[in-house]
DNA sequence: GTGCGTGCAAATAATTTGCACTTCA
DNA sequence: TGAAGTGCAAATTATTTGCACGCAC
C-alpha cells in the first residue's frame, strides 16, 4: 500500500497507529466511522492503542484532507475517507443507515444563493434526515439512530 | 401577551422562566441564540434563573415546536423561533453572521432524491458556510448577527 | 540521538440529572 | 394543597490536553 506515502505527503511520520487507522478506512466496507468505532476495531485487531491517539490521528487526517468529518445527529463526529467525488448524505433517523448522493443542481443553486447575498462560498453541509425503506423491521428500536458499526454492537449505557 | 397561551397550548405551565425565555425570543432582534446567550440576557434583566433551567426550557420549547435547534459549527446548539416559513442558513465562518434563505428548487431536489432512494423524507439540514461580503468590516465585528457569537469563537482569531 | 508521537489520566465544554425546595393552577 | 417546575451541584458524554516515556528517522 502506498498509504505510507500519503502520510509523508501530509508531513506526518508513518507511525503504527496512523498506518493502522488509514488502512482501516481503506479496507473497511463501512465508510463512516466514529472515533469510538475506529478504536474498537483496532483493539479487536489486537493493536494496543489509546482512544486519545485515535482522536489525535483522526483530527490530523482531517486537517491533512485525508478524512472528512461530519456531524450528523447523535453528538459524535463521524469520519469518512475524503477521496472521490464530493457528496452529501441521506441519514436514516431510525437505523443510522447512510446513503451518499451528489446533486449538481443543488450545488448550482447553492453557488447562486451565496452569490446573490454577496458572500463567498466556503463549503456546505447538507444531510437529509429520512426513513429507510420500510423493508420490514424498523419499529422496535425506539432509540434515536446510532450509526451502525461493522458489528452493530447494541449496547445500552 | 398572548404568549402565555402558547405555553398552555403546549401543555406547559406558564412559569416565569418560560415566559421570560419566550418573550426574549419574540422581542429580540437577534433571532439565533445559544443557551448561554439566553441565560446571560435574562440574568442581565435581573432575573435570577439557573442555566440548567434554560436548557430544560429550550429543550421543551423545541419539542413543543416553538423553537428550532441548529448545530452550526462551534459545538453549541443554537435556537431560533420556529415561526414563519421554513428556511436554511448561510453562516459566515469568520463572524458567525447568519443569513436565512429559502429555495424551493433545492427543496424539490431533496424530495426527489429521497424518493429515488426509496426513503421517506423527514427533514433536512442545510447550512452554507461562507465568507460575508468583505465590505470592510470583518475583523472582530459581528454586525447585527451576535455579540459574542457562538460561531464567531472558532476561527475569528 | 532527539524530537515527534503515544498512552494514560486528568481536564474541558456543553448539556443533563438527582434532589430538596418553590411556585403555579 | 399537590404536582409540576426550579436552582444548585454533581454527573455525563465527547473530545482534548499535560506529561513522562517510546519509536521513527
Amino acid at each position: 500500500m502506498a498509504r505510507e506515502h500519503d502520510l509523508k505527503a501530509a508531513g506526518l511520520k508513518a507511525t503504527l497507529p496512523r498506518m493502522k487507522v488509514l488502512h482501516l478506512f481503506h479496507k473497511s466496507k463501512v465508510r463512516h466511522m466514529t472515533a469510538e468505532d475506529v478504536y474498537r476495531l483496532l483493539m479487536d485487531e489486537g493493536l494496543d492503542v489509546g482512544l486519545a491517539t485515535i482522536y489525535r490521528v483522526l483530527t490530523q487526517f482531517e486537517q491533512a484532507g485525508i478524512l472528512k468529518r461530519h456531524h450528523f445527529e447523535g453528538g459524535k463526529s463521524i469520519f469518512e475517507l475524503s477521496e472521490g467525488e464530493r457528496h452529501d448524505h441521506i441519514v436514516c433517523v431510525n437505523t443510522g443507515q447512510i446513503v451518499e448522493f451528489h446533486d449538481p443542481e443543488i450545488v448550482r443553486r447553492i453557488e447562486s444563493i451565496v452569490r446573490e447575498h454577496g458572500f463567498e462560498l466556503v463549503d456546505h453541509v447538507l444531510h437529509i434526515r429520512a426513513l429507510a425503506p420500510t423493508g420490514g423491521v424498523e419499529r422496535g428500536t425506539a432509540a434515536p439512530a446510532r450509526h451502525t458499526g461493522p458489528t452493530a454492537t447494541r449496547r445500552a449505557r
